[in-house]
DNA sequence: TACGAATATAACTATATGGTTATATCCTAG
DNA sequence: CTAGGATATAACCATATAGTTATATTCGTA
């Protein structure tokens, strides 16, 4: 975070953060870990509808969090690059301490 | 994130970043960039009211974001650990990027 | 051209939550 | 033990948004 936080700066780095505090969302990038996925591949894989999946990924598009591609009739949508996943990574290993955390407190 | 990205795991993660999800707790996350402050310093640094400073880091306290001490009448907040500010340096190196693509393509 | 599959969008509702005001709690001084 | 400052909590309202249903769009094909 630079020493210089203007409140603009400040609404886009929410507004990024808030991409990721959705379950859905996160299932839909977490199903795009291996590739890239037609819509309607991500509605099976992750049980949303699919007005429900085109909603979310048109906002992790806006963002940039995933790209596309259309083809034919389907399009394909892809993680946007690789912080995506390291994002989520730093997330999970801070839930990973805190579990042990707790754990260490029972013994 | 792990493979097995449980649906009680994805309400962890989605939490947590909803905690980073707004502009005024970045507020006072950065205000805590040089070392602890307590309550009345960050509602001083942020131009929040008292109450709802006092809430946010509540919030951020019990995701493990800050940590308290207190001390005679005052509580000591500071950051609960560096990943914090890893996380919110990550999402503005994608905004920068951005904005960097953005500019590029305007040339 | 008309049809159907794949995807996107619009309108709506219900819920979650940020900000405020008011009050409670905790601590120290006198 | 009372007063006052520092912090936390409660109750409330207004807004934002996730999910749904219905419809629009786009594209290949009969």
């Amino acid at each position: 975070m630079p020493r210089t936080m203007t409140p603009a700066l400040l609404d886009l780095v929410a507004d990024r953060f808030k991409a990721l505090a959705d379950p859905a969302r996160l299932r839909l990038l977490n199903a795009l870990r291996d590739g890239e996925r037609t819509v309607s591949e991500l509605v099976e894989a992750t049980d949303l509808t699919q007005a429900n999946t085109s909603k979310h990924l048109a906002l992790l598009h806006t963002l940039g969090f995933v790209k596309r591609r259309r083809e034919a009739s389907w399009t394909y949508y892809a993680l946007g690059d690789r912080d995506v996943l390291r994002l989520c990574d730093l997330m999970c290993g801070r839930i990973e301490a805190e579990v042990e955390r707790r754990a260490r407190m029972l013994e």
